[in-house]
DNA sequence: ATTATCTATAGATCTATAGATAATGC
DNA sequence: ATTATCTATAGATCTATAGATAATGC
């Protein structure tokens, strides 16, 4: 592989995808942070991993922290744009809230590492993490939106908090991918149709299939 | 507070719930484990929490990993032997199902700590952790038998995989418990009936709800 | 004698910083 | 001059063990 640019050279090889030094980092720790946890991850291992010296990395990340969180920022980018796209478009509700399903479902079942495992670590709760957490809280948010739509469609009486369901429902994609130990087969056919059953919608999941997918090939 | 017992007596007060030492211990940490993260939190914290050295820890666990495991087992207990004897129950499946997802959820909504945030630490994958993921396999397996019998009854034609999606709705008190920083209002209620409703079910809910109570206060 | 605690410490980490070095490109 | 790397290290941890000490109960 050829010098990537200005620089001191490295001692060792390119070892990791990626055209550049931080996406090689990136991919290293999201490697090591899924299996082997954030806190046992240390600065050292990550940059091993990557081939080059600890020290290194602190050209690229001012802190550890840092890398974590350009990781998780982009698990939540795509899926945000899209709701938010999806809340503006015209078009039925129920098509809307499995389109977003359908993405975020196929996003979790098939990114490189399960990136989801780290939404429940403690540090996230801290200020660093503050903007993430505001950023998929509005991703619920437009969950819930779009659910009290098809709420509001149905004439269907069910229980008070159902609108918080669907998004639940697709995080669960992320439990069954660190169960399971690979991408849960049945997921993106199962996951978008259970967030619309749980609103106690009963309707031809065909159709909304192919409307979903208008919207999707129209949107992104 | 009395000398519990024979010892050389602490220098600090008792500051636990818990009758025994070892109570306080894991008491301390699963207050810490689940706010701090495991790997964060030294042993010397859980035992500043508790008012011991942190040496005299290892009087009561061999290690850290064994107080970690003591905290998980505890979790799946009771669910697992409820699932068992539910399974072995006469009675309507949907009524069955309906019991075992409301217990669980009270447990995981009631719980002095959010322990299930511990269930995807990548520790839980090593050996050291091997039968806990037995027992936790065998729980998400019975909700699955039970599942399988509630779509048995009906005659509705439903997704691949659709009997996984009970035990892992119950799952979802977890996350809403860790986002909310407190127990999720409406999710005795709503999990529950949710379960069923994935299963393409559509039944008259309070007379499962009667069943279920009948159920519980017979089996429990 | 047994139990629960204590003090002290070995040995192995870990993150982040300081400052040197070897490339490229102006 | 700028960039990406390197070596070396400060200073702060962490888990687990060894062995002493002060209670209780036989």
């Amino acid at each position: 592989m050829v010098n990537p640019g200005p620089g001191r050279p490295r001692l060792e090889q390119r070892r990791r995808p990626g055209t550049t030094p931080r996406a090689e980092i990136l991919d290293a720790a999201a490697e090591l942070f899924t299996n082997n946890g954030y806190a046992n991850t240390s600065t050292r291992r990550v940059a091993d991993a990557v081939g080059i010296r600890q020290a290194s990395l602190y050209h690229h990340f001012a802190t550890k922290d840092d890398i974590l969180d350009a990781l998780l920022a982009d698990t939540v980018a795509e899926p945000l744009a899209l709701s938010a796209e999806l809340l503006k478009e015209a078009g039925d509700a129920d098509a809307r809230l499995y389109a977003l399903a359908s993405f975020d479902t196929a996003q979790l079942c098939s990114s490189r590492w399960n990136l989801g495992a780290l939404y429940l670590l403690p540090e996230l709760r801290t200020e660093r993490f503050e903007s993430f957490r505001v950023r998929r809280d509005e991703l619920r948010a437009n969950y819930a939106s779009l659910a009290r739509r098809v709420l509001a469609q149905g004439q269907v009486s069910v229980a008070a908090g159902v609108e918080y369901l669907p998004f639940r429902l697709v995080e669960t994609v992320i439990n069954m991918r660190s169960d399971d130990g690979a991408s849960p087969e049945h997921a993106p056919r199962l996951i978008p149709e259970a967030a619309l059953r749980v609103l106690g919608w009963s309707g031809d999941i065909a159709a909304v299939q192919t409307a979903a997918r208008r919207l999707s090939d129209r949107t992104y």
